[in-house]
DNA sequence: CTCCTTGCAAAATATTTGCAAGTAG
DNA sequence: CTACTTGCAAATATTTTGCAAGGAG
């Protein structure tokens, strides 16, 4: 109906590469860290077209935006439905399975909202690494060697 | 145990009136949109304060910070379980009602995770004023009334 | 050829931080 | 008094955007 208004189709080499790199990971990179990784195969990329990238994959569906990242957006080639734990402490994303069934959303009603779209199960944690260095902080902490 | 890195605890006007004012909102603003509040207030307040005042009010456990609100943080000093729906147009945030029970996290093992600390049910909508927007913009596109 | 897309740089947003002065306890 | 806090301004961090040149269809 209103595809007008979605002119964007062609396929650059730059665009290409990006959601092939992103396929590849299943770390749930931030646009620098993909913009890192793009760049060793195509060396003059900016990282303002993998910004412009990752919005028209996502808006076309074929990547999503992991809104729920912290303070850097984070992205998942993966579409099937699945859910994810996010390190409280470094915001490393990982995935969950088996995936569990969403909530349902039919007969939720909030004043002041038209409509609600989906719903979403979301993990706090703490990564093995973040708790490695907070218990090696622990021990320094009770075994003070300094003043 | 490790309450010595915890120095803060000194109630200021700043602190208190932050605070005092969030609590009295189910809006869940923004850094800014409090800030913009609590001048009314204290007029000499800084930004800075209150940014460091909302870092030190989540970590210490009195309000919520959101993270799950697109790029800009939003905060609620509403401690009791509740889930939220978020406008994916404008990132208005509501609250929902009744709660649901959060999933359990006890059987979830992910690798690379030394814990799950919790789970959370969000919800995407279109809130009221958004979709008026698009049901106009969609009218204007439908009746061109120009070139 | 057309106009979508890119690279580059500057701008816009959001959040954090250094420092000297202020103040709660 | 001590040292936690603040206001101010500058610094970071993240994302978006204007523009002329490049390239896909």
């Amino acid at each position: 109906m209103s595809d007008l208004h979605h002119p964007q189709t062609r396929m650059t080499q730059q665009r290409s590469v990006i959601l092939e790199e992103l396929r590849k990971l299943d770390t749930h990179p931030t646009a620098d860290e993909l913009y890192q990784i793009v760049r060793l195969r195509l060396p003059r990329i900016s990282l303002g077209t993998v910004y412009r990238n990752l919005v028209f994959l996502t808006e076309s569906g074929q990547i999503m935006r992991l809104e729920s990242a912290g303070n850097t957006n984070r992205f998942d080639a993966n579409m099937q439905p699945h859910q994810h734990v996010r390190c409280v402490c470094c915001g490393a994303i990982a995935d969950i399975f088996p995936p569990v069934m969403a909530p349902e959303t039919d007969r939720i009603h909030v004043p002041g909202f038209a409509r609600i779209l989906q719903s979403r199960i979301e993990y706090d944690g703490l990564c093995e690494k973040c708790a490695a260095a907070k218990a090696s902080e622990e021990a320094a902490a009770y075994y003070p060697n300094s003043a």
